[in-house]
DNA sequence: CTCTGCCGCGAAACCTAC
DNA sequence: GTAGGTTTCGCGGCAGAG
């Protein structure tokens, strides 16, 4: 069940399904978010009114803080987007008394403005080194999303930025803590709590890429390596979207080594039963 | 070369505990 | 009310794909 209907009940009569049930690292690996399909059709009205819910921020976990039960915060993007329906759950909780004013994430910044920045956006006055910063940097100015969420509809600038939204609905939380085995959406969070709860400095420099982490955004599988996750989606989930997106040039690469290891198998398979 | 995806940073908004 | 931890997302920088 995706996070977004993990939504506190006021009653606590009411019991729902909580992901409390799961540790993190097992939620994150085993959950499949096997309403995703009817959710793309038919959005439940809980994730429309309260983005929150799906935060999990929650849903982090089971007695934590901001656990799942505490999801229902009126919390999460769609709080910044209202739209019709918007608080308007079935038994009325999160009702548009609850819901705080949008969530303003206006960020000033001062862009690149050093002597090389030349490009400059004549809306807010950025300078960008180079031409295509800048014409990135004006869909920031655009009110046409072109990434849209298919569980609450907001939109995003960048498709990372809506996969990254989509792990709020579908639960995937694929960053675990070694310590205490609490798992996060994403790596900033992980770092954070390293940090704040273990005292576990990163020994990364500022601003140097960490390795990369490749996630199956269907059920939470991680892997060290594209090759890996790969495997994974192919045997696992053949129709994914995943491996449409694949580069050809890399799926027919790791095509081969399927095949070829596959053909190895099978071979040592014969020679035993010989 | 351009486009696009991915990344990390930073900060707002939120929660729980005290 | 406040402090501390967590969640979420805007956005600039970078790198790979085409």
């Amino acid at each position: 069940m995706p996070k977004v209907f993990l939504v506190k009940r006021r009653s606590p009569g009411v019991s729902v399904r909580s992901w409390d049930e799961l540790p993190d690292e097992e939620r994150a690996d085993t959950y499949i978010p096997v309403g995703l399909g009817r959710l793309l059709h038919d959005p439940p009205e809980d994730c429309r009114s309260d983005g929150g819910s799906s935060t999990g921020g929650g849903s982090s976990s089971a007695g934590e803080p901001g656990g799942a039960e505490s999801s229902s915060s009126p919390r999460g993007p769609e709080r910044e987007t209202p739209e019709p329906g918007d608080g308007e759950g079935p038994d009325g909780h999160l009702a548009a008394k609850q819901r705080p004013v949008a969530r303003s994430k206006i960020k000033f910044t001062t862009g690149t403005c050093s002597d090389a920045a030349v490009h400059t956006c004549d809306l807010c006055g950025k300078a960008f080194r180079l031409q295509r910063m800048l014409n990135r940097h004006l869909k920031c100015h655009s009110q046409v999303k072109r990434h849209l969420c298919s569980f609450c509809g907001k939109g995003f600038n960048d498709t990372f930025d809506l996969k990254r939204h989509v792990r709020t609905h579908t639960g995937i939380r694929p960053y675990k803590c070694d310590v205490c085995h609490k798992a996060f959406t994403q790596r900033c969070s992980l770092e954070s709590h390293l940090k704040k709860i273990h005292g576990v400095q990163q020994q990364y420099a500022y601003k140097q890429r960490r390795d990369k982490l490749y996630v199956c955004e269907d059920c939470g599988y991680t892997g060290p390596t594209q090759e890996d996750l790969y495997l994974h989606v192919n045997g696992a989930h053949p129709g994914s979207a995943f491996l449409k997106k694949t580069s050809k040039k890399l799926a027919a690469l790791l095509q081969n080594k399927l095949t070829s290891s596959l053909q190895g198998n099978a071979n040592l398979s014969e020679e035993e039963e010989k």
